[in-house]
Parts: C-alpha cells; sequence; structure tokens
DNA sequence: ATACACTATCTTTTTATGAGATATTTAGAG
DNA sequence: CTCTAAATATCTCATAAAAAGATAGTGTAT
C-alpha cells in the first residue's frame, strides 16, 4: 500500500471520477484506474464502483478513513519541516541553575507565546550532567559555562556572567588566606563549572584544601552563607535577585577568574527539528551578537 | 515520501542499526541507507546519528512521531480487512418499519454484542424508498419486502411474513365489497409494498378506488383502525404485538396475497467492508435457510 | 595501532511506474 | 433497441526506481 496509491483513492472519492483524478494530481487516467486496481487486491475488495459517477463501496468507505488519516499525518509532517508557521513537536532544553533562573524566562516565554504548540521540556543540572544529556540525545539543546570541547556542536556564546564572591559580611577586598582556609565554601554539586572557578580563586590565594559543601539550588546556598555557614562563588544577577531576600553581600572578582561564558550549545543544524530550527533563530536575534556564533573546528 | 521508507526508519530507531533493520525488514542494509538518505533529502534535514549506535536527531524524533502515526493507520487498516477479529467502522443498514420492530432488535444486539466498535446507523422507510437509498450509496443494506429487480446485488431472503386484514371488529371472511368500498385503507407512505398488497386485495374483490390514507408509524395506523377509521393490512407477527395494547382485530388473508417475504439485500460480496461481510456472516447463521441465497442473473 | 563492525557507495539485475494507444464498458439519447 | 459519447480497462513500451550484492570507507573498541 503506497501513499500515492490512496492519494489517487481519495482524490478519485472526491471528484468522482478517474479522469477528474488523474489531472488533479497531475498523472493520466490509466494510472489512477493501476493503482486503485492495486489497492483493490491488497484490501481484497472492490473499492470503487465504476458506474457513472465513481463512488466509494463500503468497503473503499472504510479504507477511506484510514486513508485519509495517513495521507493528513503525511501532509502534517511536510507541512512541518517546510513551512515555517505553526510549528509544533517537542523542544527539550537542557540549562544551569543560574541561567533557567534568570536567563531563560523571558526567552522561553516569547518562544510559547509564538509557538504555543510547542511542547517544552526543562532540564536543570550542572554543565558536566547537561553535556552527557546533550551527547546522549536526552536534550535537544544546552545552556552550559564555557564552550564545549566536543566536535560538531554548533556553539553561540548567549550570555557573559560576572562571578562575585558572596559572604555574610560586607567585603571590600578578598579575605585574606587564613580566613578563607578556615572557611567553608558552598557550590553546586559535581558538575558545576562554578564550582571550578571557586577552586581556581582558592588556588590564586594559595589556598588549596578548603572546605566544599554541595547544594542543589541557589536558595539553599545563600541561605546557608546568610547564615554564616561560609561563602560561594556566584553570578552578580544571580545575587542581586537575592540580595533582598537574604542578608549577604558580595565583592567583584579580579577580571579573568570572574568573566564567565554561558554557551548555548547544539548538534549541528542540518539535524534540527523545526522546534529547535526556530528556537535557535530566534535566540540569535534575542542575543543579537549575531556574530559570535562559533563553530569549533571539525 | 513512502511507507516502506518510513517502515524502515522507524525500524532503525527501534533497533538503533541498519542492518539490524534491514534483517527485521527482510532486505540489505544497502536499501536501509538509501531510503533513510532520500527521507532525509525529504524533509531536508538529517534524521539519524550514524555513530555506533544509530540515533535519531532531534528532526527524527520530530519525524518519528508522523511516522507511527501513518504506520499505525497502515497496519490498522490492513488488519481490519485481513483479520477476522476486531471489527470497527461503519454499518448503515435500511429497513422498513414493520422489519425494524420485530425482526431487527434481536439480529443488532447480537451484532452489536460482538463488534462493540462498529457504529450501526439504521434507517427506516419504505420498500421504494430503501431500494433507491442502497443504489445512491446512502445504506450498505437494506431490508425491503420482495426481490430487487436490479442486477448485481446480493440477495438473502431473511423473513416470511404472513399479512393478515386489520380491523376493528372481528372478522370471519373478508368484509363484503360494498364495505370495503365504503371504507379507509391505512397503509405506510407511498413506496410501501404493503400497500401495494392492499391495492392487490381489493381489486380480487372488485373494489377498484377505496381510500387510502397514509401513515409514518406503525402505531398511529392501529391506533387509527381502533378508533374504527378504517382497515389496513401488516404482518401478522407485527399485529399480535400490538394487540394488547389496541382494540383490534385480524383476519387471515388467502395465502398468494398474504405472503411477503422481506429480503435482505447489499451489493456484490466482493465491494463489502468488513463490518459489512460480518453482518451479512451472521444473518445467514441466524436466518438458517443457507440454501436460499438467491442470485439475480446477470 | 589494529581489528572489527557498521554504514556509504557503486554496480547490476529486476521490478515498478508513468504515459500513450487502443479496446471495452456504460449511460443516456433517439 | 441501437447508436453515441464518455468513462474505465487493458496493453505496450520506455523510463525510472528499487533490491541485492560487492566493495570501500568510517568509526569504535580493544
Amino acid at each position: 500500500m503506497q501513499l500515492k496509491s490512496l492519494r489517487l483513492f481519495t482524490t478519485v472519492a472526491e471528484t468522482g471520477s478517474f479522469v477528474a483524478a488523474a489531472e488533479r494530481q497531475h498523472t493520466v487516467q490509466s494510472n489512477v484506474t493501476a493503482h486503485i486496481k492495486k489497492l483493490e487486491e491488497e484490501v481484497g475488495a472492490k473499492l470503487v464502483y465504476r458506474t457513472g459517477q465513481a463512488r466509494l463501496t463500503s468497503a473503499g468507505l472504510a479504507l477511506l478513513e484510514y486513508a485519509e488519516r495517513m495521507l493528513d499525518a503525511h501532509d502534517e509532517a511536510l507541512s512541518l519541516f517546510k513551512d515555517n508557521e505553526k510549528l509544533c513537536g517537542r523542544l527539550r532544553i537542557g540549562a544551569m541553575e543560574t541561567t533557567t533562573a534568570l536567563r531563560l524566562p523571558p526567552i522561553l516565554a516569547a518562544y510559547h507565546a509564538a509557538h504555543p504548540e510547542v511542547d517544552i521540556k526543562l532540564k536543570t543540572g550542572p554543565t558536566a550532567e547537561l553535556v552527557e544529556l546533550l551527547i546522549a540525545g536526552q536534550v535537544d539543546c544546552v545552556f552550559v559555562a564555557g564552550r564545549l570541547e566536543h566536535r560538531r556542536y554548533h556553539l553561540l556564546k548567549a550570555f557573559s556572567e560576572r562571578l562575585v564572591l558572596v559572604g555574610p559580611e560586607p567585603m571590600t577586598a578578598i579575605p585574606p588566606s587564613e580566613e578563607l582556609l578556615s572557611s567553608a565554601f558552598l557550590a553546586f554539586r559535581q558538575g558545576c563549572s562554578y564550582r571550578q572557578r571557586i577552586e581556581l580563586l582558592l588556588a590564586s590565594y594559595g589556598v588549596t584544601a578548603a572546605r566544599i559543601f554541595e547544594f542543589g539550588t541557589v536558595d539553599a546556598m545563600l541561605g546557608c552563607v546568610s547564615a554564616g555557614m561560609g561563602y560561594t562563588v556566584l553570578p552578580r544577577v544571580t545575587v542581586e535577585a537575592h540580595l533582598h531576600r537574604f542578608s549577604i553581600h558580595y565583592l567583584e572578582l579580579p577580571k579573568p577568574i570572574a568573566e564567565v561564558d554561558t554557551y548555548f550549545a547544539a548538534p549541528e543544524p542540518d539535524t534540527w527539528s523545526p522546534a529547535l530550527a526556530r528556537f535557535v533563530d530566534n535566540l540569535h536575534q534575542t542575543v543579537v551578537m549575531k556574530d559570535s556564533i562559533l563553530h569549533t573546528p571539525l
């Protein structure tokens, strides 16, 4: 059973004529006969009365419903991949906790408003975990700290974050080494790239083995910092968004350590679903920095 | 886009391998490659990552949903026409008022119990109207009085009815001609074959122009007969079923006029939908008279 | 680095398809 | 009933597509 045959069949049903159906589908009448005949052999029943006005038999009407289901699905699939209108399907995004909280909401809201039929799934986790998910195909794209060192991924510098040191008291300078060494540091669980920055920071001040506690959420971390449990390192925008809720204070860090870029990463463009392609498209416009599309060398 | 290609595509998605998919679909690996490649050209995106374990891309996952919809519809259609199990679809039956009331209920109930998924539509009307509907394809089959004089219809003598004369008073013999001539006769609207019998009856008694009132339902007819409005002619089983509700009486009519066969008529068997085929099948068993299947000569 | 397994490519054979020409059937008119 | 016009069926051939096999290329795992 071929879609082509079914297309001719439904056209015969609509037009009531083999000749008209042939014209409408840009072929000749003898081919319509052949296709209908083949369908009839396959289902083992006559589908069309050939008397004058071509009319469907009882069997033909039964098949018609299925034929239309198949053809509708076919047309919908083609239009999804061809049109740039009415998207549907699924979009699975992976993003870090901090990105999810402050950067994504406006982007996702705009996308959803434009394409309400797309089912958005957002997975939150640390960078290393997200990269695994991306490679395993569990998500369609990710927002991660630092560029992927994997080949054949489409990269886009999405946001630039400035990390700050967060503590319970006002700071005017980096606390002395003894203070840092005796304090605890609060970080996301293994795999978070900000955590690496904490370790980098400590190392640059000669502190090699501070205590590091692992947390799952920003709220928990900042709550414990304000309670005097220790220090943490987070993007400035994230901290500022929580300043009114916690008694915390932050200090700018030296640029080389402070600057962390959040990259958008997805597989090669020619593998994108329409929903993903449109998301990337919108992202380019939102992020504005169109010249920063980066492709890692093959 | 061909169903064959989509079948291979979904099999690749399931097995994660071109070789395995080829085996499962009884072909060779190079054909799988060719079909997938063609699909990819048609949608304009890579559908499968070929690295080690063949995995679907984002675009592949999007297409997969539609592929499954198409293939499911295809498989369901084929199984409907091949299997004799789980029927579905529609069955449009036409039947006379009297047949509908007394003969069909047990048949339809049994059929519906066996095939609850089949949507049964029952159209009631006089014989001539039903034949029109059958010819026009508005119904799949009909129960009518007398055999169709159309070629190429499948006929089955379904029930034998014995017509009786119904009147408001007990009768021991056919009323005299004067009485008949001065009385009204109650019949179904034009096209009812019982009405022809009334006229035949009257003619055989030399009455040529009695008044005939048209009614739409048995209830209305018998109600008016009991009220003394006139006579009517109906199947005995129909009258007997209503004896307790109306003050009416009936008289057996001479055999040649009294006997009316109800035939089941449908187009040729090779045009039957599965739902219809099964209905006819059940009907044969119910009616028992398997030897009475009649085919009018071509 | 090597071997193994999988996919892509190429070639040949077979099959199917599309289009045209012609025959047959059907419905309707006279 | 016969004829005619219109529609469908059948036949044929050139073309195209698909299937299968052989081989080369690629990536993965050891």
